[in-house]
DNA sequence: TTTGAAAATGCAACAATGTTGCAAAATTAG
DNA sequence: CTAATTTTGCAACATTGTTGCATTTTCAAA
């Protein structure tokens, strides 16, 4: 298996990273990194940051494929697994720190779970 | 707000979804429809179903959507909701009759949820 | 049964997201 | 410094989903 390599184009796309905690689509991604490199590129070296553990992702309501920092979290059933929040008026999205109660599925094997919820956000809700 | 019509190619739609159980994604639908109406049809009955009720949708694991027969269902903190399988091996895709533990989040109105379940059916685990 | 308004459809063009092959450039180990 | 390997850009493509508009179908009132 190949190395991840530390070049520019790395350092650019984890450093975008570096300023929040939330959860940040690939499209976004690429629109904010335009300027310094390829859509290709981008998508290759999500990918590449997934594999070594250091992004996760999930896909959010609209189908669209959303990254974020990686963090160990709760395990449940033997599923890793946090939930992510989505608000349906501003598009916010965040990993939400709690154990979620993955349910056993006779004669099924489950890998992975995926919790997407979804509503407002403080900043969305009427006051 | 409109009538839906119960016009030949709803009708076609509608028994794809009676000889089934299992979410079919939209795409699909459309490769088994395609010689019966457009794919912006079959794009614009899912549409319709869904807002009748009839029908009900989820995003899968690859970011394609789903449909599925609705059910009444369990419901968790107030939000309707209930789990989706998918086998990443052959596609199967199912609704899952369990109630889901859906979290409450701080200064957040949770409206929907989604749990996507990823794993290998019965078929498709080895013996 | 006829008719006319509303709903539904087909089609083509488009938009958005994501993928691929390949040549060129950058990186790293030695 | 050099050579092998990885990474990148680019352009072309594939797939999924959307839109506008003219035409057809449906349904219910007459």
């Amino acid at each position: 298996m190949g190395v991840i390599r530390k070049t520019k184009s790395v350092k650019s796309l984890l450093e975008v990273f570096e300023h929040t905690d939330q959860a940040i689509s690939v499209v976004e991604l690429i629109k904010e990194l335009q300027d310094q490199m390829n859509k290709t590129t981008v998508y290759r070296i999500l990918e590449r940051l997934e594999d070594e553990n250091t992004l996760h992702s999930f896909i959010g309501k609209d189908g669209l494929k959303w990254y974020a920092k990686h963090k160990q979290n709760l395990k449940s059933s033997g599923v890793k697994s946090h939930p992510h929040f989505q608000c349906k008026t501003c598009g916010k999205t965040i990993c939400v720190s709690v154990d979620v109660e993955i349910p056993n599925l006779a004669k099924h094997k489950i890998e992975a779970a995926e919790l997407l919820l979804i509503g407002e956000c403080e900043k969305c809700l009427p006051k």
